[in-house]
DNA sequence: TTGAAAGCGCTAACAA
DNA sequence: TTGTTAGCGCTTTCAA
């Protein structure tokens, strides 16, 4: 049994001939090693939680798919569960995978509270957030700089001389909205325009519903806008739609510029102008960094901030 | 310890005054069980494996949510695997889960070979089929009458008087496309309509970019459509674009009929007529259906035939 | 109703 | 280089 463990595991030198000797035996029964036991027995199960707010969410699917390719390139297992970006259920969940004795976790949010970070540090599970970071900068994290991200996408729209540049977020109470909505405001002041609240827009959510429904208000009201920075693609496209609602259009009535380039960027026409964040990157970088915590190699930064840009398409060229 | 067990699991009757004792150790002690080491002792680990192509698929992300959150109702947890729909990977995933110690499965493919059906019957494993079905009808599964989906979905136009219908589906190696097509063909056959291989369209996947590869080429050599079946959401958006690079639309140049209902439909302009398949519903009730499998419960149906319905918008509706 | 004891299938020291 | 032994932290008989 454990010259079988092993030639299993590669853990110490096994003559050639028994080593053969030992496979042959393990392809005749067609043996293979119970992963439960190997797990109570080395205290590493290989596997690694990921809690995310919904997986049906196309951003986090596409980061998903990040975490789950590298992981399964280091040999790793993901045990995934929603969250609905709810504090108590992540709490709670915190603790399950903890009782799963996961090896490590990737944990996605909309905001990491001190609770949150308390559990982590009390659980000793080796954890990275992912498209998040922890204010207090006290768990390792992958991101972008969304403050700069809508910074740059403000400079965008100034360099072309447009004014009445809307900002549109999710709620204010999303953390990362709100480092978006700091970028818009500094790119403003810092071209000495003006700061004016009625430009400023929230919707419900990221989704699409919500917005199209405030982007609708908003027209409604009689305000009009030349330029749209906002938060993610399908605010974007709800403000679009509101738009065409009342027999409008973009880039002619209105430039457009979404967040996180998703499939709905090139799907919808006009072609959605976006800022790229690296998606699929995200989980990639964060369950790299992950394995690098678990397997104890070295690390140079523990706050990764990958980088964005502005893809330019139909939403905001005026032929 | 043993009572801890059967406090904690409630196995056995515990006097109310000792299982108080045990619950404020629990508590004091902020004692959690090992899931791992319960694993290995019960032979059962609460925990099930999902193989699927591609969780950055909106249609797999959204049944997934359907299958986690009722697997979370019965306190199951979810071990996800990507296989690109390769069968090679497929079956290897379906070793690793074996290690795991899954107590089922729950397998979403494109197509179920006689290889896959044999692996999982060699593993004992208890697994339903989502969103496909063995043709042999050997092993559980839950889905949509594909063939009549799309039997409808073309009576629709036909009923309207419209000719010159399309079909627009994925590969012909994809067993579902063909299901479909033959709900199209006979639909047309039974309508007295001749069978005309130059309006069957087939793309090299499920996907945007290849469908409106494919439309363009279909368009380009003089083809002319009057309506589209189909067999994807973004396959119909990519016949919509490559109408619109020419300088049409829908629903005046064509009318366009989608399948799966998802997210795009509703935030595409014209809203996109379509085939709902109950998506969330299909890795719901999979999942419902293993947990019967699992728990002995008695189960009416192995094969789980899930009601569609055509969700009619604006691509087909002319003013 | 509870404690004692065996054992789930491995890994990891320790000898040999 | 290999076999022996002792757990890993639970569940599940079996007695008491």
């Amino acid at each position: 049994m454990a010259t079988v463990s092993r030639v299993l595991n590669g853990t110490a030198v096994v003559k050639d001939e028994t080593k053969a000797k030992v496979q042959a035996a393990i392809e005749k029964l067609a043996y293979r090693p119970n992963a439960v036991a190997r797990g109570l027995a080395s205290k590493r199960t290989k596997t690694i939680g990921v809690i995310l707010p919904d997986v049906s969410d196309l951003f986090h699917a596409e980061v998903l798919r990040g975490i789950e390719d590298i992981a399964t390139m280091y040999q790793y297992h993901i045990i995934l569960t929603n969250s609905d970006a709810r504090e108590d259920r992540e709490i709670d969940l915190i603790g399950t995978m903890w009782e799963k004795q996961v090896d490590g976790m990737i944990f996605i949010s909309e905001k990491i509270t001190k609770e949150i970070v308390r559990t982590f540090e009390q659980a000793q599970l080796p954890v990275v957030l992912c498209a998040t970071d922890d204010p207090e900068g006290r768990i390792p994290s992958v991101a972008i700089d969304n403050e700069s991200a809508a910074y740059d996408a403000t400079r965008f729209f100034l360099e072309k001389g447009t004014s009445q540049i809307v900002f549109f977020g999710g709620p204010t109470t999303h953390p990362v909205t709100m480092e978006r909505r700091r970028g818009y405001e500094r790119a403003l002041q810092e071209a000495g325009k003006p700061l004016q609240n009625d430009l400023i827009l929230h919707a419900p959510d990221m989704k699409y519903e919500g917005a199209h429904g405030v982007a609708a208000e908003f027209l409604q009201n009689g305000h009009r806008a030349e330029a749209v920075v906002a938060a993610s693609d399908e605010i974007a496209l709800g403000f679009l739609n509101a738009v065409r609602d009342r027999g409008g259009n973009s880039p002619q009535d209105v430039l457009l510029l979404g967040f996180d380039n998703t499939r709905l960027s090139t799907i919808v026409r006009p072609e959605l102008t976006t800022v790229a964040q690296p998606t699929y990157d995200l989980g990639a970088v964060s369950m790299r960094l992950l394995t690098k915590l678990l397997l104890d190699e070295p690390i140079e930064d523990y706050t990764v901030r990958l980088p964005h840009s502005i893809i330019e398409r139909t939403s905001t060229h005026r032929g």
